[in-house]
Parts: structure tokens; C-alpha cells; sequence
DNA sequence: CAGAATGTTTGATGCCCATCAAACTGACGT
DNA sequence: ACGTCAGTTTGATGGGCATCAAACATTCTG
């Protein structure tokens, strides 16, 4: 069982990791990643509707950010997110982060099956704005 | 006092403000919005090492994504954090998020000061890796 | 050993972004 | 009106990034 190259858990930078996470490809793969503990790169990339080589340069871009811990078994590669080193770094953004995901993620869910529904329908209440 | 168009709290998008936060500038401005409040631009950019014309284009991609937002007044704009819709939105996230930059800029002013003191000495602990 | 499985690496492409400089706009003071 | 102040807009430039396709490396299996 080998262990790629990852930074240290004082080296982990907050813009780096919020870089890492303002792609929506990557953040799904860490909300997968949260919900399902460790997974293998195929069982985390499957129906994220990239090429595989893109999906692995996603892969590489969360390692080197220091939000996943990836290692090698056999010819499969298991990725886990650095739980613990991220919450020792920067208390509570981690889960702040997955929770809205995972809102945003069932709210998605939600408005596509509305949409199905009534496909002629009202944008889902967007016109109704409030900023201040 | 005009305000100038912002995203309404239900269409900000969590890798819209990620995406605006990982950069250092805007990281930055946010930080020092979250301690005095409202500012006005010329207040919040000055001393960011930046052009002017390039905070203004940080301002804009702050407000755009949600994080700040800003009225103009005669002739100066000020801008404030959304903390109340962001709270809404993504609970937790921004005092996250700026929690652990405040931390990490005391600790590069301590960094500083360090090498300061020291010009020539060992690079602050870094060579001690612990990845797992 | 031959072949399949699992990713990674290497171009290639197109887009977006951070930055600066210079011109511009809108409001205020004299 | 004239000049100034505060900030925006408009190129221009350079760099990075997301994506795909194809070739490659490594490991397991028949």
C-alpha cells in the first residue's frame, strides 16, 4: 500500500483549498467522498460526466490542495477527505462547505423534478427579488 | 443612495462565492469587511498591492457572487458582507471561512517577524511532514 | 504471456481570469 | 464652468484551467 505525495497539514491553504472545492465537478466528488467515506477514483467519478483523464486531473487538483487523502492499493487508487487535518486547520469550514452542497444538491434534485412536471412552467420563484 | 444589481439570496451559488473567496485580494477585502464593517472602496482596497482598476474588478466579482453588497452614496459606493443572506444560504460557511483567514494572516504577520528576526534561519517547521 | 482493468500523462484547444495602464463617467467643490 | 475625486470601463497581456482524445504505465486475470 503505497501513499502519493500530499502536502503537510500546516501547508494546507485556505485560498487553495476554496479553489479547489469553486469547481462543481470536484465539490460533487467530495460530497460523494463525505457521504460515502473512502471510494476507488472509478467509483467516485462515475456519472460526473467528464472524460476520465479529466476527472483524474480533478482528482490530483483536491490531492495537492490537501482536501483528499489518496492512496494506492493494487492497481486501485482509494481517495478519502482529510477530515481531521482540514478541521485542525480551518475549524468548521469543511462541514459549513458539505452541508450547502449537499442542500444545494437536493434543492437541484428537487427543481429538475418540478421542471419535469410542469416543463412550461415558472422558473421555480427566481423573479422574486429581494437583495436588500 | 442607489444600489447597485445583486444575485437575490435564493441564486447565490456556493461555487460562485467559493470561487470569489480563493483569491488572496478578495480573500483580503472580505477579511477586512468582516472587522470595520461598512467601507468604502477606496478604504478597503488601499494597501492591497493592487491597481486600482484591478480592485475595482474584485469588487465586482465580490458583489456578483453574492458576498458583498454595495450602495452608492454621491460619489463613494460602500460595500458591507451579505452575513445575513450568506447565514441563510450556506450556514456557517462565511464565519468559517473567515475565521481561518483571520488565523492564517496572524499567523504570516508572525512568519514575517520571524524571518525578520532571523533572515537566515530554518524555513518555520515546514520539513516536519506528517501527511497521514 | 496476452489481454483487460484502472488510472495517469501528454498534447491541443478554448475559455476565463488577474493584472496594469489609460481613457472615461458622475458627483462634488470652488 | 473648471478641476478634482472616486471608481468603472476598456483594451492588452500573460497565465492558468477545464476539457477531450490518444498514448502510456501498472496491475491483475485467464
Amino acid at each position: 500500500m503505497r501513499l502519493l505525495p500530499h502536502p503537510a497539514t500546516e501547508d494546507i491553504e485556505l485560498t487553495e483549498v476554496l479553489r479547489a472545492l469553486s469547481d462543481p465537478v470536484r465539490l460533487q466528488i467530495a460530497l460523494r467522498l463525505s457521504v460515502a467515506g473512502e471510494m476507488n477514483c472509478t467509483t467516485a467519478g462515475d456519472d460526473l460526466g467528464v472524460h476520465k483523464s479529466t476527472a483524474s486531473h480533478h482528482y490530483r487538483t483536491l490531492r495537492e490542495a490537501g482536501v483528499v487523502l489518496t492512496k494506492q492499493e493494487g492497481r486501485l487508487k482509494y481517495m478519502s477527505l482529510r477530515r481531521a487535518d482540514l478541521e485542525t486547520r480551518f475549524p468548521g469550514l469543511l462541514d459549513a462547505v458539505l452541508s450547502a452542497a449537499a442542500l444545494h444538491e437536493a434543492q437541484a434534485a428537487r427543481d429538475q423534478r418540478v421542471a419535469a412536471d410542469a416543463p412550461a412552467g415558472r422558473p421555480s420563484g427566481v423573479e422574486a427579488h429581494a437583495p436588500v
